[in-house]
DNA sequence: TAGTTTAGATGATTTAAACTCATCTACAAG
DNA sequence: CTTGTAGATGAGTTTAAATCATCTAAACTA
């Protein structure tokens, strides 16, 4: 590439360019942020440069030489398509697009995105729910799986679970009386479930008096007992934020790990430098 | 157009987009004429405006992100359609492209074209015959025609006819002796045939004793005169260098104009300096 | 393994392109 | 006829682009 035409100026083919799709040298100066004389000498230098008249000029008014009209129409076509890679890379450097589920976004990222947002001024997040594989470039998934799916490295957050309670409430005798204890099933059938059985034996119950009521997403779990001062059975991550307010308290239980885990699909393929300052919040956030 | 990406360096594009391709600092400065330094400084102040990382850098090796790879891509579709588009312009403004019939070519455009270049030392000639409209935008198309046909600003030249001889014979008698004239039949059968008639009754001649031996070129006239001392009926114009270097001669008769005449279709569509100057000097030429 | 070569990084300095300012022309508008 | 305005041009200023000098670290070679 670039014969002949590698000293060519491109800020003058810009001119150009501006000056050609709108007919005139003042529009194009108020366009690139320029004067009119800026424009003027640079078509002039272009006309040299290229031995060739891209304008004629009538009076005050200009119009396009027919070979002016073919190098507009080629300078055209080739700036936009680098002006639109351009506004895409940029709208991905200076925002960060966020996909989770609706429990993750709600107990973890549209509480801390303030903070976030706080401490990167530059930066502006944006929090989407769903599933789907969303095939724009720049959307960062979390998703929420089975740690033996997923990469080592594209884990953020091995998830633990206990069970929490309302501010508050009595610790509960968990040998003596009937005790209601929320917790989820998994709509997506394929991931393991909440690792109860294991929590019960690592805290020495038979767990034979405890009732379960399940819903399908730990959102409505850890809502429910807030609202009915109840017990629920949930990850450490999403109920971090509630303890820390005092929203909801933990007993003398101990946690347990599972296997399921928050993790971002080809974590690495995330480049842009807000995207990494994300991931890098993220994972520091979740897991000090 | 150029919204957030007005500030962003076309030069760095440029640098950036070559060293994507190449895969090379080193190569990017050699192809673009520059210190491997300059292609530095553009890629990292690119990468600091973007906020977004174009390269891996893996010791002295380099190799693009994905977002590099997706700029890169945009990058080289806009510049290669630039730089074709310049080329082309280019090419044009440095050179003359004519295309006319073989006897203006042998007689008039080959015998001058030194003459042209050394008055036009930036611009070469190159001539080609024949007669099919020729898409490309830049070639110059000299026609021979009935010039009511031909637009009047496109005439570079109305055609006058006379009888002409081999330098040094004997002026014909023209009233006593059978005489042979060359002369031509032109293969185009549209056009207006030489203007023989009005040349006898101009030049008080009944034509009784004149056998025409026709070709389907002036040229073939012109060369048969030449080679077996006899007369040819042409035209002025291509007659006219040969008057000068003592190959032919002109009698007492007198010249007839015709409505025949060389001319340029869209002759003022033909805008680079290059062309404007040839056709200004074959003008010029043809007619003082 | 040690020495040499080489591609890219970085800061300082120099150079040249890009830009504005001041003034002008000539056409359009009132 | 007067005023307004878009483009042209030369001179001076500013800033982007380039080079220079030096460095690092990896690749290559003997």
């Amino acid at each position: 590439m670039w014969g002949l035409s590698l000293q060519v100026s491109l800020q003058a083919l810009k001119a150009f360019e501006s000056a050609a799709r709108q007919g005139s040298f003042k529009l194009a100066a108020e366009e690139l942020s320029l004067t009119p004389t800026a424009i003027s000498h640079h078509i002039s230098n272009l006309e040299s440069r290229l031995n060739v008249n891209l304008f004629h000029r009538l009076g005050r008014r200009i119009s396009l030489t027919g070979t002016g009209i073919r190098l507009a129409k080629a300078t055209s076509d080739g700036f936009r398509k680098i002006d639109s890679a351009l506004e895409e890379v940029m709208k991905a450097g200076s925002s960060v697009r966020v996909t989770t589920t609706s429990s993750f976004a709600a107990m973890v990222l549209i509480p801390s995105q303030h903070e976030f947002e706080q401490a990167n001024p530059d930066i502006s997040m944006e929090i989407s729910t769903g599933e789907s594989v969303d095939s724009q470039s720049y959307i960062i998934p979390i998703r929420f799986g089975d740690v033996s799916v997923a990469e080592d490295a594209d884990v953020i957050k091995s998830e633990s679970f206990n069970v929490f309670g309302t501010y508050g409430m009595a610790p509960p005798s968990w040998s003596n009386e009937p005790i209601t204890l929320f917790t989820t099933e998994w709509k997506n059938q394929s991931l393991p479930a909440p690792p109860l059985a294991a929590w019960l034996e690592k805290n020495g119950l038979d767990g034979s008096n405890i009732k379960l009521k399940k819903f399908d997403q730990e959102l409505f779990g850890i809502q429910q007992a807030m609202t009915e001062n109840g017990l629920v059975f949930c990850s450490t991550t999403l109920s971090k934020r509630l303890l820390k307010s005092n929203l909801l308290q933990q007993f003398e239980t101990r946690s347990v790990k599972s296997d399921l885990c928050y993790y971002v699909p080809n974590k690495h393929s995330f480049e842009t430098r807000s995207a990494i300052r994300f991931l890098n919040w993220i994972e520091y956030m979740l897991n000090q």
